[in-house]
DNA sequence: GTAATTCTATTATAAAAATAGTAGATAAGT
DNA sequence: ACTTATCTACTATTTTTATAATAGAATTAC
């Protein structure tokens, strides 16, 4: 899988939470400073063209979907991250924002519940 | 904060790592298909520009160090990964990893451990 | 059924990123 | 001292990304 650019991947959030859109859906859900139809219709293309959406013909008009599920992207993403700054280990990530970030107790336990639920599965 | 390119992310990588170099040391550093030194050179340029680097002349040789650590930028980084694909929750993150990922005993008792200790700070 | 609107496809332009060559200064080797 | 190597500064080129205009087909409104 290849890096989504800025811009592909502003679209593709928006795609991610709708669904399935038309090029006219996902300019409305530029909130401030909605680039152009036609900005925003070269880079759906461009998205298809690299596989990262699907499109099929209603009537006169492309609808767009993703191709590729958020979830898979999102683990792309943290492999590289982990990969370049965490030495690939979630342990280190954890420990890293246990200390810079200022975690409220209840989600602290929430992560304990998740981690302890993954154990007893094991 | 401004986001590193792919060719200046690959020379901070190299200057976190050696902390301090000159740019021939760089351009040592890069494995397989090594750009140019003026390549190099010219990114290493940049990077001053934009505070990520600072330089101290030695002879008539200008000696890099990063002026960000790779903490600091890692934080950044997370935010950022964290906000756009986990709503800004670090449970969300742990809880993805563990659906997706097998990690093995050690690592989910590391994990707890370490939230554990946190919690006792608190 | 004609005018206005709405699409896509094609092409264009601009901005940013990546890569590197050249010139001139400096240093080093012998 | 003179040749060779090294380094920076400046400039140039190419590629990629971002943005959008234009033209023409299709659709809709009246």
């Amino acid at each position: 899988m290849k890096e989504l650019t800025k811009a592909e991947e502003r679209v593709m959030q928006i795609l991610w939470k709708l669904e399935k859109a038309f090029t006219r859906e996902v300019v409305n859900e530029f909130k401030k400073d909605p680039p152009s139809y036609t900005t925003v219709a070269t880079v759906l293309t461009v998205l298809e063209q690299k596989g990262f959406v699907k499109q099929e013909m209603i009537g006169n008009a492309k609808r767009y979907a993703p191709a590729i599920s958020k979830t898979a992207y999102s683990e792309f993403t943290m492999n590289n991250v982990l990969g370049k700054y965490f030495e690939g280990s979630l342990s280190r990530l954890v420990s890293f924002f246990t200390e810079r970030k200022d975690l409220d107790i209840d989600e602290l336990e929430e992560i304990i519940k998740i981690i302890e639920d993954k154990k007893e599965e094991k």
